[in-house]
DNA sequence: TTTAGGG
DNA sequence: CCCTAAA
């Protein structure tokens, strides 16, 4: 028999009779997402919903202004709107210190069209159309990568959600989709020496998200962040600095009535979400002298209005901004000059190392949309601006690389390998922030508050924002080799270990996107996981798609070994049986990973990527799917 | 909820 | 990995 032949007698490994029974009912993730949406529903409205979960997240990160908590717990509602046209009539700028209120901004998605396709603007009043923000943002990366604001203005050090709490709450609905990049940091010197750190002087810090908050960490970039009104496809102009007008184009289809487009839209804005998430834009990149397209977030009002329809429907004045945050410049202070953000430079020829030297002078932060009433203080706009600053920081960041034009997911590979290497030439490269949070948005959320709260003048002196580079762009700049992965570390080795009692192969997850991810620690070890503070925190959006997490060698023989003995159509059993402390790993992606490894075990070892796994292991997957497969053929006869 | 497969 | 039809 065949049986016997495998071995698998030895084990005692019965046959299966009925390979389809199910074991145990542990669900693992929903896997509808998207449900919800109506058919009906047009893009805005995806867009929409994003937009609002975004502006969740402000919600409850920002509370109190600090100026006056009551003052705070107005709000107003801001909504963003898809207004296209607006040039960038106005910049707002935030100067550094001025006092200053938050805005929240909402993010634009970058789906499509949105807000963008809207082009009417309101009333004329609106206003802002583009804001430059300019400010030092210190904004701190926890360990997480969050960053955090910090306000200096406000006598407070605030807390770090406080900060704006005052601020008018932005409801936010759907951002998942695009991740929002921030621009965070100005530059980033390969050399990894950040430019000046600010500290955080008088302000206080906040970080930004909420939840993590407390990270606070240490250096502090400032920077200054330009918005810039672009679409998302505004390419890049290195200078960024031009506002570009918004018009329609970025959208794309409107409506989609189709059942198949707005599935396609899902997707999409789930990717789009796990990607950027936050921002729900497309990630932006973040391209050093050159521009890369800064995706924007659209709110759409709708959805996001109705809790907040509620009061008072204000008038409110669009405004969208785009921005493109120049982070810095300033803090170039080495880097100054250049205007690429990224160079490679040679330098290395000093040997020692191949170094790949470059510089990341700023990063683009997708439009944002922001609407406000029009007897709304200045020091509310800037409240509300500062709110949607935040939230997207809030969510975490994980950033990208990509290198002329495509992303490089495979954080395992050197910079080398990724063809990023000294004596080349980087001009094609290009990093994207995306914002990893997820949130729910709060329904309705506090629109109305935070119009009142307009009202209420309250300046805070919130003036700066600075923001904190983000470890991982400071490693990037130290060590050539990966400039993306701070702390990537190997939480996530480290991780498995614990659960696993596979011993991970030397993956090294060096991702910095892993390390920010959030990873679901097993109870047991958390601390390991403690290295990796995402901020996943419970659900993720909707959207999210999945960290990619390759099989380790290790996970892979806890595979092989457990479908031998239980055949390959109980992956729930297989589940339990090798993967269940293992949390992220569903049955269906065991399902999934014996597919392909069987299909890897089918190909010539030339033909195979990722990382190798051994010969014995993929000459054992055929054998049990031989075996395996001729008994489930008898069992059906 | 699981399986099983296509995408 | 995602998404879903079936079971």
């Amino acid at each position: 028999m065949v049986r016997k032949r495998l071995g698998y007698s030895s084990r005692g490994h019965r046959i299966p009779t009925m390979p389809r029974v199910p074991n145990s009912a542990r669900g693992k993730r929903s896997t509808r997402r998207k449900k919800d949406e109506n058919d009906d529903m047009c893009a805005m409205d995806l867009l929409a919903t994003v937009a609002g979960k975004l502006l969740a997240d402000q919600d409850n990160s920002s509370s109190v202004p600090n100026t006056s908590a009551a003052k705070a717990k107005k709000r107003k509602s801001v909504k963003e709107e898809h207004f296209d046209e607006i040039p960038p009539l106005k910049n707002v700028a935030m100067e550094k210190d001025v006092g200053s209120g938050s805005v929240s901004a909402f993010p634009r998605q970058a789906k499509n069209c949105l807000a963008e396709n809207s082009s009417t603007r309101n009333g004329a009043d609106t206003v802002l159309e583009s804001l430059t923000v300019k400010s030092n943002m210190l904004a701190k990366i926890p360990e997480c990568g969050s960053y955090g604001i910090h306000h200096a203005g406000s006598s407070s050090s605030a807390e770090p959600e406080q900060v704006h709490q005052a601020e008018p709450k932005v409801s936010r609905r759907q951002a998942d989709g695009h991740p929002v990049a921030y621009g965070i940091f100005n530059s980033v010197d390969v050399d990894g020496k950040p430019p000046a750190l600010v500290s955080s002087d008088s302000s206080s810090c906040v970080p930004l998200s909420s939840h993590d908050k407390e990270h606070q960490t240490s250096s502090l970039y400032r920077g200054v962040v330009q918005y810039t009104a672009d679409r998302e496809d505004d390419e890049n102009s290195s200078g960024c600095t031009h506002p570009s007008t918004i018009e329609s184009k970025g959208c794309k289809p409107q409506y989609l009535g189709n059942h198949r487009i707005r599935k396609l839209l899902a997707s999409k804005v789930r990717k789009a979400a796990r990607n950027k998430i936050c921002g729900g834009i497309p990630s932006k990149k973040i391209c050093g002298g050159l521009s890369k397209k800064g995706s924007k977030l659209n709110l759409c009002g709708k959805k996001m209005s109705t809790t907040h329809q509620k009061v008072q429907r204000m008038i409110f004045k669009k405004k969208k901004l785009t921005h493109r945050t120049s982070f810095a410049k300033e803090m170039l202070t080495e880097a100054s000059g250049t205007s690429f953000a990224m160079e490679g430079q040679n330098k290395s020829c000093e040997a020692e190392n191949y170094h790949v030297k470059l510089r990341i002078k700023s990063f683009n932060i997708p439009e944002l949309f922001i609407k406000v009433p029009e007897n709304a203080t200045i020091g509310s706009l800037k409240r509300a601006v500062m709110d949607v600053v935040n939230s997207i920081m809030e969510g975490g960041l994980r950033v990208g690389v990509l290198l002329q034009g495509k992303d490089i997911q495979d954080d395992n590979k050197t910079l080398c390998q990724a063809g990023i290497c000294h004596d080349k030439k980087l001009n094609n490269i290009d990093f994207t922030l995306e914002c990893e949070r997820e949130r729910e948005p709060p329904s309705g959320v506090i629109i109305q508050e935070q119009m009142d709260f307009l009202t209420t003048d309250m300046v805070e002196p919130l003036a700066r924002m600075k923001c904190e580079e983000p470890f991982p762009e400071a490693d990037v700049g130290d060590d050539s080799q990966q400039p993306r992965a701070p702390y990537r570390s190997r939480s996530l080795s480290d991780l498995y270990s614990v659960h696993c009692p596979v011993q991970m192969a030397s993956q090294d997850t060096t991702a910095s996107s892993q390390a920010i991810v959030p990873v679901s620690p097993a109870p047991s070890d958390v601390g390991a996981l403690a290295i990796v503070p995402l901020c996943k925190s419970k659900g993720s959006e909707v959207g999210q798609r999945r960290m990619r997490r390759p099989f380790t060698v290790g996970e892979v023989e806890a595979l092989v070994g457990a479908v031998e003995q239980l055949g390959t159509g109980r992956w729930r059993a297989v589940k339990t049986l090798a993967f269940d402390s293992i949390d992220h790993r569903t049955y269906v992606d065991l399902k999934d990973k014996w597919k392909t490894l069987v299909h890897t075990a089918s190909i010539s070892p030339q033909q195979r990527r990722g990382q190798p796994v051994p010969q014995e292991l993929l000459d054992r997957v055929l054998l049990a799917q031989a075996y395996w497969s001729q008994q489930q053929q008898q069992a059906r006869l």
